[in-house]
DNA sequence: TCATCACCTGGAGA
DNA sequence: ATCTCCAGGTGAT
């Protein structure tokens, strides 16, 4: 009886919340049509219903919520204060999603000193124009463009779309992946410093870019995206830990100076500790996404 | 190594 | 209406 509750109490804590994840900053081509959340992941389209089934054609099953991933282990490693322990608690159905690596790359390319909003838009804008068309329930749809597809692209084209002067920036990044001077498998092999490194040659990457996407899509869970909000929340409620940050550009330096403390204090699972606090911080400002 | 500043674009606030 | 400021940063002085 007492096993029978506390297998209960685990399958409910791990039940994922869609509404929670995909409003959390992570991806930008979802949409909700009626009870349904459609979403756009490279060239796969995912269709959920809630509660939880993925009704479209994917091999993504069991992937792209990090479904391999021992929850328990993780929660329980990176709840190293009240903090964390509540913030987990109160968005306890929030995970950690695995992106297509390509459309990440590009996507937060495009982020960089731009709002929610413009990123969606010059995104669906891109897919519109270089993506391919999927029908799927009677709707139309369009996946993320291929590497070799943008990396043909024209600055007249990607403008179009709205990126400004990122264009530039997403049209080399295309070209570096499509020539696999960028190779996300081996990426994903590589260790974490490695990865950001090599990510980092590509213009438009800096050390916040190259985080989102190696902790999105590349299995780095250790990589912890220190933008505004991040940084933000390190002062307000770490101010004794991590206080040596307060010089108001992140440089260089002090970027990998302040990564390497918060994997001393938030463990290997850092990037999952990130988003539960960045998500808690995000709706304490009541900003939403999609 | 660090501090400043410009940058496409569109939405919000003055 | 028109202007300014800013948004999940990065690159060039």
């Amino acid at each position: 009886m007492l096993a029978r509750q506390s297998q209960f109490d685990m399958q409910k804590i791990h039940s994922i919340d869609l509404n929670l994840t995909i409003n959390s900053g992570q991806v930008f081509l979802w949409n909700k049509i009626g009870d349904i959340w459609f979403g756009i992941d490279g060239e796969d389209l995912l269709a959920i219903s809630e509660p939880f089934k993925i009704i479209s054609p994917s091999r993504k099953i069991n992937r792209f919520f990090r479904e391999d991933d021992d929850l328990s282990k993780i929660l329980s490693e990176i709840e190293k204060d009240d903090l964390v322990k509540s913030a987990v608690k109160d968005f306890s159905g929030l995970r950690l999603m695995r992106q297509d690596p390509f459309q990440c790359y590009i996507s937060f390319i495009c982020s960089s000193n731009s709002s929610i909003q413009n990123i969606k838009r010059m995104l669906e804008n891109l897919c519109k124009k270089f993506g391919d068309e999927m029908e799927f329930d009677k709707r139309l749809f369009f996946t993320f463009p291929k590497p070799e597809i943008l990396s043909d692209a024209s600055n007249k084209d990607l403008l179009s779309c709205g990126l400004g002067f990122r264009a530039k920036y997403v049209k080399q990044a295309a070209k570096m992946a499509n020539l696999e001077k960028i190779n996300f498998a081996s990426l994903r092999k590589e260790n974490y410093k490695s990865a950001l490194e090599t990510l980092k040659t590509v213009p438009g990457i800096g050390n916040k870019i190259a985080d989102c996407i190696l902790l999105f899509s590349l299995d780095k869970l250790e990589s912890f995206p220190l933008d505004r909000w991040t940084q933000r929340i390190l002062k307000k409620y770490y101010p004794k830990i991590f206080g040596d940050m307060q010089g108001k550009s992140l440089t260089e330096k002090k970027y990998s100076e302040l990564h390497e403390k918060i994997v001393k204090y938030f463990g290997s699972y850092a990037g999952y500790s990130q988003q539960f606090l960045f998500k808690m911080e995000r709706d304490l400002y009541k900003k939403n996404w999609l």
